[in-house]
DNA sequence: GTGATTGTTAGTAA
DNA sequence: ATTACTAACAATCA
């Protein structure tokens, strides 16, 4: 369940869980026919090594220390990490370990294979060779009204499009389209310079919620979408009086509420 | 069986 | 050249 709040929480996950421990190894789990691990050579230039710092840039996950190897995750789909202490039982669907000294273990779940991992020397040279944008709680205000105001794809297409603004993704898009009282259809072309500014201050108040949460939606505000988001639900917005419903925008599900969406 | 899923990307079209 | 849209990817679930 992963966009910017999910991975900023992994992310927090690693630095309370992950670091300063030796590595004895790092291992491939079972059932690894078609998803993006690294080979041989790269798992054997982790052991030994102690992880001391996190940093995370849109969806993609690092864990590493100054001289390198980092290694760079992205959870895809379903993916998830998921710290335990043997003999505690392996998740299942577990595509990659690393074994730390003493009984910590990092787990890589991830069921539906869309996920990855690699081993890189340096993140920020993986970040600018994948042509991510800035990301979406780092971008500057002007960098994200040109783009959006220039765009003429869906708004929701174009929140989500990593290489101009990194960590946004179907639910959040959405939420921020709630907040902000667009259609997720329209084109942000349309958007007035007012509205442009206001869709930048909901995207980081929505955003910066969702991190402090930790992206727990049972702590999110009863009046916002994501917890609300299903077919025929009672607009959650005050006084609204809507049914949410939903359409397909983008190749993806939108859903919104038609009554104070336009 | 049908259609859906919180993501990315290769290919195509405009 | 740039931008926008679609289908495909794999596994699981309703």
């Amino acid at each position: 369940m992963p966009e910017l709040p999910e991975n900023e929480a992994q992310r927090l996950t690693l630095e309370r869980e992950c670091l300063h421990r030796t590595i004895e190894a790092a291992e491939l789990g079972e059932n690894i026919t078609h998803i993006d691990l690294p080979g041989d050579n790269e798992l054997g230039r982790l052991k030994g090594r102690q992880f001391t710092e996190t940093r995370r840039h849109g969806k993609n996950i690092f864990l590493g220390s100054k001289s390198g190897p980092w290694i760079t995750v992205h959870l895809g789909m379903s993916g998830w990490l998921i710290p335990y202490d043997a003999p505690e039982p392996e998740p299942d669907h577990t595509k990659f370990r690393i074994v730390f000294e003493g009984d910590r273990r990092l787990a890589f779940r991830c069921p539906r294979k869309l996920g990855h991992v690699k081993i890189v020397d340096d993140p920020d040279a993986y970040i600018s060779a994948q042509d991510l944008g800035p990301g979406a709680l780092a971008m500057d205000r002007d960098v994200f009204t040109d783009f959006i105001g220039g765009s003429k794809a869906a708004i929701k297409s174009a929140l989500m499009d990593q290489n101009r603004i990194a960590g946004i993704g179907n639910l959040w898009s959405d939420e921020i389209l709630f907040q902000t009282g667009r259609d997720p259809a329209s084109r942000g072309s349309d958007l007035d310079d007012q509205t442009l500014d206001t869709l930048f201050d909901t995207m980081r108040a929505a955003l910066s919620k969702g991190v402090d949460v930790e992206a727990d939606y049972s702590r999110l505000p009863d009046d916002w979408l994501i917890p609300n988001r299903k077919d025929g639900e009672p607009c959650p917005r005050t006084g609204c009086g809507g049914s949410l419903t939903h359409h397909k925008v983008g190749g993806r599900t939108a859903y919104y509420c038609p009554v104070h969406q336009s």
